[in-house]
DNA sequence: GGCTAAGCGAGACGGTACGTCCTGTCTTGCA
DNA sequence: TGCAAGACAGGACGTACCGTCTCGCTTAGCC
């Protein structure tokens, strides 16, 4: 039971008031001069703090930024009443999918999310470990909506049984998130439509 | 017309003998010590340049890579007989894809492209403009292929004609992009053959 | 009428334990790693007391040192049975000075007085409080023992009667403590007999 | 023949400018906040020039000042027409010592002086290789001024033949230093004269 | 013998400086 | 004039200590 290296700091007698005011700078950076001009300096120094505040608790800028924008999705969420956004059960599939694709459209477009996420999307391209907390924290919740919306749809009968959510959710998920992250194309609300018609039909003629 | 004063260095004095070290060197670092620790200074010794030589041609580390990254390909065309790595037409359109898309699978496994490309799109997610520069010159002459080979399926019936195929390719392309990029899910021929008859034949009962 | 406030901490409750362990550790650390590298917080770690314990008692680094090194001192002179380091009276002044001084050589070599005396000697150079307590302490009460041993001699007519031994003592003294201090000569007993024999005859013809 | 570790910066580069700007920045802010309180970031800062520019051609803080100091003093006497302090001689030794102390109790009072070279002398009792340095770059060509009048003495029958100058010079030279390094007395041009009449006379009758 | 107020160990905190590394610009001498 | 070389001003890195500040825990000394 490993208690590793070299002291690791005590955990209850953190400053709850540095905390928040190293999220709060974390964000306000990256919004304002963007990730790679967004410095741990700079984080301490706005949010009135010691460099070794940070370095205490957090390993990286990207570790920090994490955090913070989970926190940033939990405060949201606690505000809207603890219902963790959903996905609505009409009874109509499409109707449904397109639904919260356009919600994904408005939420990517919304510059108080897409700086961070975009900072983290990015880091967790290129560092295996922050792109697999990423996920685990952040992406991986949110498809499992989509999984269990599938579910549903394949007992009512409007999806195959033989289909496979976690794969199908891709179908429309991905092509947003890869013109979202890429720039290969306009992101519109025809657009995810569009993909939730293909998706559910298929490319083939019947 | 002189357009003197500082800028514009006179590009037929070029030393060819120093571009091809820069890149050979950006390449080597990117893939030994991995893109943030790669620094223009770095490759200016690597490369037994000045770093002047380097920032009068280029603008960025990523510019930089990103040319190199580009001389590469264009390398492994012209060694390839100068066939720029097309999609085949057996007349089966599941069994092409299936087939391009399990080459893209092992492609993307390949340590010396790995590195590179994961740096370049992790740069083009928080950089717009080189995003857009990675798209146009890389990405986009890549999913064009698809499109042709989609036009192509359209006109022998084997989709539907009412199809847009810039759209219809993303439905097996992004879901596995996403995957290399988020790391969302395990990469297999298994998955990506998945994904083709998804996306041909949708995800609704007939 | 209470001092209140902040200040004034308790003596009586203070823990002895903690001041013993902090002198060790204070005088082994400037031997070990010197002065400038001795830090309060390694004195602290390395005494198992707490850094505010140190903080409550002294003022400065070189606060804690003179009052180890002084109680080093008295250690010794309690070891040695209360007698406090004192100048021979044989009758022969000379002598009884070139005994003394060749003591002292052997003293200013020993490396367990050196580290901290060193220290401290610099320290006060800069600091004038510091180096007048030092003075006052230390340094003082020493010569102190040669103005007495000088008056001595004076009432035997080894010495004139006119001359004043505070300044007097400097003639040996002050060469011997610049050599050590300022590395601007050998320190050996011949050099020190030398200066005896020198400040007592002087330099001038007779 | 060494060519000593990583990358001798090259000294025909070097900028004079800077050089005089940290020399100054340096003499100023020891004047102006003490020794302790000097940081190389503070000189960097004030000479308007980056830390590594310190770092490329000083190892120290003591470094930088010692060679400020050096400089100072050698502007000084190219200023006063390249006489470099020198000791009088009227053929009356005594006069002439006296004469010389006086200046070097002045000089000791300036304040322009004063600081750094208290700074200097500390840092040299605790680290030999730069007490080294200061004895041989400044205090040593002084005391062999010294050295030499005294051998003129000898010459014309001031001073006993068999003297050794080198010694003779601390009689009346090292008292002074020590009252002034470790205020253990008062500096007055009564306390230098009475030290040369010691000096010269002895203190035993005649 | 229990209560209470200190000293105590521990160590988190806001800071400052360290010495290193890299950026992007500028200058020097070679080809 | 392009180039290798590298000095320069600047600025961020991650570390080490500073001196202050809480935390619980002993440990007196007074009721």
């Amino acid at each position: 039971m490993a208690q590793n290296q070299s002291s690791a700091p005590d955990t209850s007698r953190r400053s709850e008031r540095s905390r928040r005011a190293i999220y709060d700078a974390a964000l306000a950076l990256v919004a304002e001069v963007g990730y790679p001009k967004t410095t741990i300096e700079g984080i301490a120094t706005r949010a009135g703090v010691g460099k070794q505040t940070i370095y205490r608790w957090w390993s990286s800028k990207a570790d920090v930024l994490l955090e913070a924008f989970l926190d940033l999705g939990n405060q949201a969420a606690e505000a809207a009443g603890h219902v963790p956004y959903t996905i609505p059960d009409t009874g109509d599939l499409a109707a449904d999918l397109k639904s919260v694709l356009r919600a994904t459209v408005d939420e990517l477009g919304n510059p108080a999310f897409e700086a961070p996420s975009r900072a983290l999307a990015a880091e967790g391209v290129v560092n295996e470990e922050l792109g697999r907390r990423f996920v685990a924290q952040l992406l991986g919740p949110q498809l499992q909506l989509y999984v269990d919306r599938l579910r549903t749809a394949q007992e009512t009968g409007e999806v195959r049984p033989d289909i496979d959510p976690r794969i199908a959710l891709e179908l429309f998920v991905s092509p947003l998130a890869q013109r979202w992250l890429q720039y290969t194309g306009p992101i519109t609300y025809e657009y995810t439509d569009t993909l939730v018609d293909y998706a559910l039909h298929g490319l083939a003629p019947r």
